[in-house]
DNA sequence: AGAACGATCGACT
DNA sequence: GTCGATCGTTCTA
């Protein structure tokens, strides 16, 4: 299975945001593949957490694709300047959503620098530029020139899904990373959510020391 | 109709 | 480590 049948994504947020991890991301740019290794997620459950934006089944126009089918984009805009890229998880009728909030690219590097940084390629990048690539949900995005317009794309079909290994679509595999453990923690800018601001829902993929 | 705020980023100390 | 930018979404009335 090439790309990440729905199934994967019909079940519980918390496990899914941490099998997400190590997975590769591809988003197809007029004809480009744009590739990218999944290295942080955090999982938002409606049904009890209240730093989800659909915590007790409160449906609004904006988060209502997280009411439907799961497999889905739910993307938002927050800040005033920033959009951020989620999956819908759980069974249609309880709203869920795993937020990517970091990645490595791995494929499509020129284009996806191109996206961060403007139209000019800089031949060198600065070590800021280059740490900072796609450390953070707004980054990610902007990098897969995500926005208001893919909310709700459908992850199972050709645009924007999810693999296990760039093999799968016919890419070359690349190096095997050094060993990672995967760590856990609170997530991040939820302080308002009360008690639920301490749940572990955070997961990253880092080096192992 | 108006106000408050946010699942962030980048610049700066 | 701190802090300002910036505007759609949501809630109140």
């Amino acid at each position: 299975m090439a790309i990440l049948p729905r199934d994967f994504y019909n079940g519980d947020t918390v496990c899914i945001a941490r099998e997400l991890l190590g997975k590769y991301l591809v988003r197809v740019l007029d004809g480009e593949p744009l590739v990218c290794r999944i290295t942080e997620t955090e999982a938002y459950v409606g049904r009890c957490d209240r730093a989800c934006h659909a915590f007790g089944y409160r449906r609004t126009a904006r988060n209502a694709v997280m009411f439907g089918p799961p497999g889905h984009a739910y993307i938002y805009f927050i800040y005033g300047m920033h959009y951020c890229l989620n999956f819908v998880t759980e069974p249609e009728g309880e709203p869920s959503a795993v937020l990517i909030r970091a990645a490595e690219p791995i494929y499509g590097i020129d284009t996806i620098r191109r996206l961060r940084f403007g139209t000019e390629t800089p031949a060198k990048m600065t070590t800021y530029q280059r740490k900072n690539f796609m450390n953070g949900p707004g980054k990610l995005r902007k990098g897969l020139s995500l926005s208001i317009v893919d909310n709700t794309t459908d992850l199972t079909e050709n645009e924007l899904f999810v693999c296990d290994s760039p093999a799968d679509i016919g890419l070359p595999c690349p190096p095997s990373p050094p060993p990672e453990v995967v760590t856990s923690g609170p997530r991040i800018g939820v302080d308002y959510a009360g008690a639920d601001k301490d749940l572990p829902w955070r997961f990253l993929l880092t080096p192992k020391r």
